[in-house]
DNA sequence: TTTGAATATGCAATCGATTGTTGAAATTTA
DNA sequence: TAAATTTCAACAATCGATTGCATATTCAAA
């Protein structure tokens, strides 16, 4: 490919015997040149194929309307509606999206966010990953006076712009409606509890218990089974007690309520008769599995509208201080078949 | 936000009273400076929190070590996946990528396009919108001398790098399975025959009927279902014809297979007795289904990879003639339930 | 006709990093 | 010791676009 010589402002000025600087203004639209003469500098630029530098651009105004993106997978279903969602935003304001994935890994995530502080970015958009250490590289990206915007996984001691999901509210009516369908012995799999997402889910699932004046059953809450390969795991063992759970609340995803139904299945338990299932994020295969699975929808999509409406706003009052600010949208438990003990009405 | 002083070369020169020149050159791990000073200046550059400022840089060296992505949907599987499989070849080389989506309209990948040319992208890698009405932008492209890949939707036309899959191959040979298990009016659901992809996998449905000298009914193809709905909308049709098919080769996607399964269990149709179903493209919801979804596995990350190498390795025979090549990944039919008329061996 | 304002354009610096050229100092070789 | 060579660093131009300031031109008002 042999790097070709693209028409500059400058070829544009010296072709019609102006100035670089009445170009710049013309392609900018500014009051400051004569009417005739920027219909001229325009159709010369269409006649020439001019497109902008955005590099030279950016570097002059030190700005770069590019927002940085950094999620621990691009597909993964909830991700990537995030994703689709903070492009559909930005994209209407002429905004950029440089995407990243840390793979879940500390390391890569740090990597990225240098990357993207490398690149002049205007705002990084971040989910840290499982694997997330500390928060200095996120503490490194507020010093360089980028706007940080955390959304579903945060790190709470950071006080940055937020947008989360209530967990613990939805966590907490799932598990109240698995009890109103008559459970008794509801199950926990939970995940890595250093994310604060996973806390809250717990939270919400012992507050559940709690009201309905059920007690915690150590045996019945399992660590860390937040993949379909642990959340089968997890299943193995649990059905394998000598009092069984009747129903098992996969807060962690629904990949792992995935492995939990395979593995019921396998082992000859009836779903929802014999065992209630529910997992967590609504992925679009839970409605297709045999019996559909009861899930919490996160309203991804809007999620990332929200995130980049969020940078879009905090822009304009930019002289003012910056308040951390937490958007917090409320979940909805979507009731299927695999939790339906009780007829349907 | 305060859009705060970054520490530039020019700072810390002035700090160790060297020259821009030098520090750049310390960065850059040049020989044209002394051991001692380039330690130095590496440890101050650390203290003072120093971030290079891609963009001088990019517009200096006249390149952007960025690629950017053009597909229709982000949070589709097939793309996230490519995506996925891009991102992880090009983070290992230090480059970054710029995410657009079309959203299958032809004015928003033009818009998308130029935007990456401003960027100054070193190579735009893309698969064309349904609504892709010519190829004057990806003309653009190379005109502008970026690289251009084209991946899975090709315009063929337009000599360019492409990777794609052998649709036709792997058509045929599904094709050719389903009438191995016994099925005998096999209809087919075609997507929108302005897109190369489709055209070839109507080909290769067609020459496998031709192989085992079965007619060609006319009835039984349906233009333009490639979506859930269209999907639906079509079986119901053939479902409802005097002489019904007994398989429907849903050649467009596995979410137009998904329509074809609900119409087909909820008009009472056994499926795979009385009827045959297959999709393409290996979503992750086909092998949840009841029954299971025969499919094609286009290796999408993989392919994704794919793309990437191809740049990389391109670039390295640079002042070489650029010859249009084509990479063929043989897609696999994954044989499910659904098309599963005789009992396994 | 003169003054003042409004309008248009040019000049030159700037954003931050890179790099070819040049020259001084240090080192090696004769 | 002188000459030749190597090593290191400074200087200055460059990438392309933007913009504050200064100047020139035009036009209307006095």
């Amino acid at each position: 490919m042999k790097p070709k010589k693209r028409t500059t402002i400058y070829d544009i000025a010296e072709k019609l015997n102006v100035t670089p600087s009445s170009v710049s203004r013309a392609l900018n639209n500014s009051n400051y040149v004569n009417e005739t003469t920027k219909k001229l500098i325009l159709k010369t630029a269409e006649e020439l194929n001019y497109k902008r530098n955005t590099l030279a651009s950016n570097l002059r105004k030190g700005q770069s309307k590019t927002i940085g993106v950094v999620v621990p997978r691009i597909n993964q279903n909830f991700f990537a509606n995030v994703i689709a969602g903070i492009e559909d935003a930005t994209y209407k304001q002429g905004y950029n999206l440089i995407i990243c994935q840390s793979n879940e890994s500390y390391e890569k995530e740090v990597q990225s966010i240098n990357t993207l502080i490398n690149q002049h970015v205007d705002c990084i958009v971040i989910s840290v990953s499982v694997d997330s250490k500390n928060y200095k590289h996120l503490q490194n990206v507020l010093d360089h006076g980028i706007q940080l915007i955390q959304f579903d996984r945060v790190v709470e001691e950071l006080e940055t712009l937020k947008v989360i999901n209530d967990n613990e509210q939805a966590s907490f009516e799932a598990v109240n409606q698995i009890i109103e369908q008559g459970y008794k012995r509801i199950a926990l799999l939970e995940g890595p509890q250093n994310l604060a997402i996973f806390r809250q889910r717990k939270t919400g699932y012992l507050n559940a218990l709690a009201k309905n004046n059920m007690p915690v059953i150590d045996e019945l809450i399992i660590e860390n089974a937040w993949t379909k390969e642990l959340g089968a795991k997890a299943t193995r063992k649990l059905l394998g007690l000598k009092q069984p759970p009747d129903a098992i609340f996969a807060s962690t995803s629904d990949f792992s309520a995935l492995g939990v139904l395979e593995v019921a299945t396998a082992m000859n338990f009836k779903v929802p008769s014999q065992l209630g299932i529910c997992g967590y994020s609504n992925e679009d295969f839970t409605e297709l599995t045999s019996p559909s699975i009861t899930t919490i929808d996160q309203f991804s999509f809007y999620m990332g509208k929200t995130v980049a409406n969020l940078y879009f706003q905090e822009m304009e009052n930019n002289d003012t201080i910056v308040v951390p600010k937490i958007i917090s949208i409320k979940p909805k438990v979507i009731m299927r078949t695999s939790t339906q003990k009780l007829k349907k009405d």
